[in-house]
DNA sequence: TGTTAATCGAGACGGTACGTCCCGTCTTGGA
DNA sequence: TCCAAGACGGGACGTACCGTCTCGATTAACA
């Protein structure tokens, strides 16, 4: 997530030397916000195609300089913008491991169903093909992983035997299930489905394989 | 897959009529395929950002003006080229559903680990979300699909019970599950893995799941 | 004039052999004016910029082949269309010198005020610059010459002395003026102006210019 | 002359108010005359055929963008390139009249001889035709004639009575008649003519036309 | 109170690709 | 052999962006 501009405070190591601000101006704290905004209010509004790098900093009522001084390409604009908009995936904790699933194979969908959301899908395969931005699609791996991989540490404290090769399998079967019906029928289909739509294919899903948890 | 051009004896309606020729020089039937071959070359050697159209032209030995009557833009071309090239998702039969499904996991993997395969997921997530290619998504989709299709059917043909739900559900688990894994580790991490190990992992996987059937 | 193609049997010299119609389809006697008449047409209404060969052979009605078969190019059918049209610089002979020069400043005046007289001009001093087409610029100064010509021989077949010289100065003179005139306020000023004023205004040219016959 | 392009110091109407730059970077002052010379070189070189922006702009050592940014099209490029470079009809004086005529007369023959010059007869010409340009004919016009009221002027300040009339007269056909002889043989016939003879030729043509002024 | 230096909005710059248009040629089946 | 139709290879057009650059104006901390 890091950008290619010159660090500041909160990034810094040094723990005991104070911070002493750079010469010059210091940059407008603004601007950031005001861009990544800007970028998926046109990313959203025109598609990859529409989006330009004047049409953004226009929006953002800010110089072109500006935007380059903090990121160096349209791309990684781009896919910053859809990260830090598509960021939090929630912790999920409802008591039980049948819960915590279909909680999590709820969120991914709604994720997915959401236009940011689904751009975060499109950014993370096209970055896995884009060798320099590989990273990208990693950490958005790894984020929804994460949740996952809690939920199945909590289930062993509450003392539910859980093998791991088994937790692996669950979790790439439930996010690739998701993630291939949402493909099959594309996001905010004009009216994203009723919420408890979602809910119910989900635990529809989970329930079906559980089971693959007692071998 | 019909492109914007005129229609084409194939294509035509009429039931009894003898076809005719149109007026005017007929378009070469060579050209086509020298093109979206020439696409496949250009995207292969420089990736999307390197493709080209008069490069593509210039490789095929052949005007812009023959594209463009063919491709209405650089996008749709592109497109066609890639899934023109990932056609062939062969049928499996081995003769048990166990081995079939293997087979079938097997070549997806390695489907998506080629960059033409990868790039025909790439192409699908992206016209899931740009309206006017949404077809070219589904009919990916439906060209996987079918094979998975086909062999349940045989499976029950042999006389096995097989539950309608349960096979909807492993179909997506698996696939879901294979491309999840990829697109973990990206196509063609320079060398693709060993034929044997993406037999044996897709085994192990499908083994996993077979007992989903048995409810 | 003489065109690319192949020799019609009235430009033959073949004096006394029978002509024979050489072998296949005779060329349609009708093509080539249709051709010449849509080149005008197109050329008055969209200027040289919307001159296409394209649209000259749809209006004509005619393949654009056909065209190709009577005129190398663009610019020669261009040039010998407007060519065509300007063509006659009918003899004039009023009885006196001054009535004939009179009227052959007005008809020269008259020409240019049209838009295809005017496009002859722009024609010829385009060709002047175009090495190929030099030709037709002569053609055009020869064929107003002549009439000027045979203006001077008639006054001198009725007995008055006219200076070699002052007669080609006679003549480039009103030709040279009324061309810049012409040039001064441009072909069809949405209306062209009177018949009476250009005759009364070729009147005044001619009376004062008179004089420099008698030295 | 003016371009489409923002308004510059000089034309502005501002009478008491400071002058303040536009916002952003300035034009940069070179680029207009590399272009312009750029243009000229191009059409000097490969005639109106070979005129294309791409080279001009890459002879120039200039991205096309900044030639559009300053003319709309080829046409108007070419068009002020030739009377950027046909600038200057200088002002002649002699002491005579008769000198001033036969140097203005040498003057325009050498003009329309240079390619460049008749280049400006074919843009003058052409832009009579085409009414966005022709306020363009008529600014050469001007130019020239110019030059020649300021020899009457000159004249009649001098003590010598020249009928208005008169000079209108002599003034047309003397540049009629130099024109017409020059279309006749065409500009830089592989080798423009002696000086001495052009003056020559034009000091007989002012000689015979001079009796004019006297009635 | 300047001086210094980085950032800001604006927009011109050198490039490159787009998709369109047209030229002059070629290739059909039919006249 | 010509004809109408229209595809073909080629190439220029004018537009749109990219990522860089150059302005004058700001905005701090340092002197």
């Amino acid at each position: 997530m890091s950008r290619a501009g010159r660090t500041r405070p909160a990034e810094e190591a040094a723990p005991t030397t104070a911070w002493r601000r750079p010469p010059g101006r210091p940059r407008d704290p603004m601007a950031e916000q005001r861009i990544l905004d800007a970028a998926i209010e046109e990313y959203l509004a025109a598609g990859i195609a529409g989006f330009t790098m004047d049409r953004v900093a226009r929006r953002a009522g800010v110089g072109k300089s500006t935007v380059y001084l903090r990121w160096p390409d349209k791309d990684t604009l781009l896919v910053e913008s859809v990260l830090a908009r598509s960021g939090g995936i929630e912790d999920v904790d409802t008591g039980s491991l049948r819960g915590d699933l279909v909680e999590l194979a709820g969120n991914l969908m709604r994720f997915l169903l959401d236009p940011v959301g689904f751009a975060s899908l499109r950014v993370a395969v096209e970055s896995v093909a884009t060798r320099p931005h590989r990273r990208v699609a990693i950490e958005i791996g790894e984020r929804h992983l994460a949740a996952a991989t809690r939920v199945f540490e909590r289930a062993r404290a509450r003392g539910e035997h859980v093998d791991e090769h088994a937790a692996t399998l669950l979790t790439d079967c439930i996010y690739g299930a998701v993630t291939i019906r949402v493909l099959r029928r594309g996001p905010d289909q004009h009216r994203a489905p009723d919420d408890a739509d979602i809910t119910n294919s989900c635990a529809a899903l989970v329930d079906s394989l559980l089971p693959l948890l007692d071998r």
